[in-house]
Order: structure tokens, then sequence, then C-alpha cells
DNA sequence: ATATCGGCTTGACAAAAATCAAGAATTTAA
DNA sequence: TTAAATTCTTGATTTTTGTCAAGCCGATAT
């Protein structure tokens, strides 16, 4: 079973080998440069893709800062989700932070999965309700920690980002500057 | 057509007279009184509800503070969602800040939506997927903005709430202290 | 009418975080 | 391999926000 499969197998529960191997041929390999857009804002994602290997980061210029959402990492999907689905305009910029391997489906083809597997819907359904239940507890840690309390939180669920992408993309998801983030490094390795 | 068949109409851009009317037929009123509690943290919820009228308060009591998540209001929907999918512990509190008409929808009911409105399924992936966006839109305002900037936002966007709930609920879902949010009100009208 | 309670405001102060500027360290590219 | 560019760190300072304490205001109940 290729990581691809074992992956939709952790994050869906298929359990059936033939609909997993049947939902994967689906997706075509990609490879990404380092600094490759996966996506500009304002234009449309037509494409959801797995990430196999590499970091990619999601971001937004405002007037006065480069704001990063989010850094996608090995393991997970990426696209802009309103886009996708709603075929508007995309909200985000995203790009490649390393070399990236991905695995990508088209929107065209997206509505197949269902015909190879007829439980796909409530299967997306449950995935989306998940996503959901993570933003709200990045809300809520913005509601009620400090940026301190940020950082350490982040930093147990997620210590092998912090050698591999630019410490400052991490601060800014974070809520924070560069510089407050690495003073409180400084005081976490002292 | 009721105020809730309108609602609907306008999340869910169900035309058919029919269908809307066999979709709230599911829906069962309920009232509350101001201070009720719609849900416990760590209790199952198996409710649905659609706000006819009323605010409710959606928190989290932490150690030191209690923060609330957010206020709901009338023509849209409360529960706690990833419990009322997943059928584990609430994560929130949701209680009553006024007298509040609600219509309800067990779990148990809410599977035979998609009986009554065949495309269903497909109609709440898409509101889903709105939620979810929403949410990306105020991480957003957390990692880009100042308390008083994000207390204009929020103003602009929800004036009507100002004087309707108390105060110190609207600055702690926007991630301030009540003594923070008085004092941009005291230069905002000033 | 007045006592009580919840909610809001204000001031003084402390803490947290941002800004600005300079310089190190690291990575990348020539 | 060296130069250039990017990233990270540090210090000094300012701004923003939180904390604590007191008082005020308005609603409600006695």
């Amino acid at each position: 079973m290729t990581e691809f499969e074992i992956s939709l197998k952790q994050h869906f529960g298929i359990v059936d080998t033939e609909e997993l191997k049947a939902m994967t041929s689906l997706f075509e390999p990609e490879l990404l440069k380092k600094g490759d857009l996966f996506l500009e804002t304002g234009k449309k994602c037509d494409r959801l893709s797995f990430i196999q290997s590499g970091f990619l980061r999601i971001f937004l210029e405002t007037e006065t800062k480069e704001i990063t959402q989010w850094i996608s990492t090995k393991g997970y999907f990426v696209t802009d989700l309103s886009s996708f689905i709603f075929e508007q305009p995309a909200r985000w910029t995203i790009q490649a932070l390393t070399d990236v391997e991905i695995y990508t489906i088209r929107k065209s083809k997206y509505d197949k999965i269902k015909t190879v597997l007829p439980k796909w819907p409530e299967l997306e359904k449950l995935f989306i309700v998940h996503c959901f239940t993570t933003l709200e507890d990045r809300i809520f840690s913005h509601l009620s920690m400090t940026a301190e309390e940020r950082y350490y939180f982040f930093f147990e669920n997620n210590k092998e980002l912090f050698n591999q992408v630019p410490l400052q993309y991490i601060a800014s998801m974070l809520g924070m500057t560069p510089e407050t983030f690495s003073r409180i490094r400084k005081k976490q390795f002292s």
C-alpha cells in the first residue's frame, strides 16, 4: 500500500483495498519546485492535492504585511476549499517552501469519486467537519492563550516543522512577529 | 412563508415550496428562558436548532477565565457541530442570553432530511464549507488585526448586537478584556 | 425608596508584544 | 569559495493590552 493510500485510510477509514485503489487512481502525481506557486489569490483553485512530501505555505499579502495562514505538510491535503467547492476566486496564495511531491485531483474529476466510492459524500462531510473543528480550536487558542502559550502548544505538536521551514512563517501563523517568536525560543532553550 | 422557511431558502437555496415545508416539518418549536442551558460541555449534543428569536452564547470555562467563542443570533443555526456529527462529548456550553425561540431537529430525525430533500447532503456540505470559510476569516483577523481593528470590523457588521447582549461577551469573542473593549468604545464615541 | 447585583467605566500600573535598527548566522547562488 | 541574500537574533524603545481596584450606573427586587 502506498503512503497515499495509507493516509486516505487514516483520514477516511476506507477499508476496502479495491476502493482505495479506485480512489487514488483518480489522482495524478505532480512535482513542485521550491518557490513554485500552487495557487495565487484571485485565481480559481481547481485542484485538491495530497502532499506526499515537502511543505506548502498558505498566505496572503495585506497592505502592510504578509500573513501566513497555515503551513501544509506531508500526509495532509492542500487546496483553497472555498474556491475549490464554490468555484470562486481563491482567497489564498499557496507556495512551495521546498520541493514538493503531490497527488492532485482536478475539480472536473472530483465528482467522479462518488461513482467509485459511493460513501464518499458522507466521508467528505465528516472530513470537512473535522477541519472545521480544528479551526474552532485555533480560534479558541487566540481567545484564550498568550503568544508564548500558543508557541509551546504548537511546538509540542509540530516539533519536526521547526527545523524544516523558515521560522518567520511559523511566527506569522501563530499570530506573532518573528522577534517575539525568537525571544520565546531564547527562553525555551535557556 | 415562515421566517424559518425564508432563512432556509437563503442559506440553502431550496426553491421548491413543498420541499421547504417537508424540511421544516421535521423541526419542532422550543422555548428557552434567559439563562437556560441549550447544551453543557461534556454532554452529547443531539440537536441542531434554528434561532427564530433571541441570543445564545457559546462558551467554555478555563481554569482562569470564561471564553465566549461566539454569540448566535436570529436566522442562524446553533449546535455543537463536532458533537452533533460525531456524537462525541460537546466541546462548548451554550446558554440563552435572552428568552429564545428555536426550531429543533434531533439527530435521530436528522437523517430523514435527505429522504424528503434528496439534495440535502450536497446542500449540507456547501453549508459546512461556508461555515469553514467564516472561521478562516476569523483566524485571519487574529493574525492580521489589532484588538481595535477587530472591534471596528465586527462593529460595522454587527451593530445591532451591541445594545442587546452584555458587551463583556462580545469583548471575549473578539479576544480582548472588557476593559480594553470599553476603552476602544470610549475613543469611538468621542 | 433603597439595597443589591450585574455590568460598565476609569485610573494607575504591569506585562506582553510590536517596532525599529543593527548585526550575526545561515543559506543560496555566482 | 566567496559574495549576496535571506533569515534569525538582540537591544532599546514604544505601543498595545492586561490586571487590579474602585466607583458608577441602571435594572430589579425587597
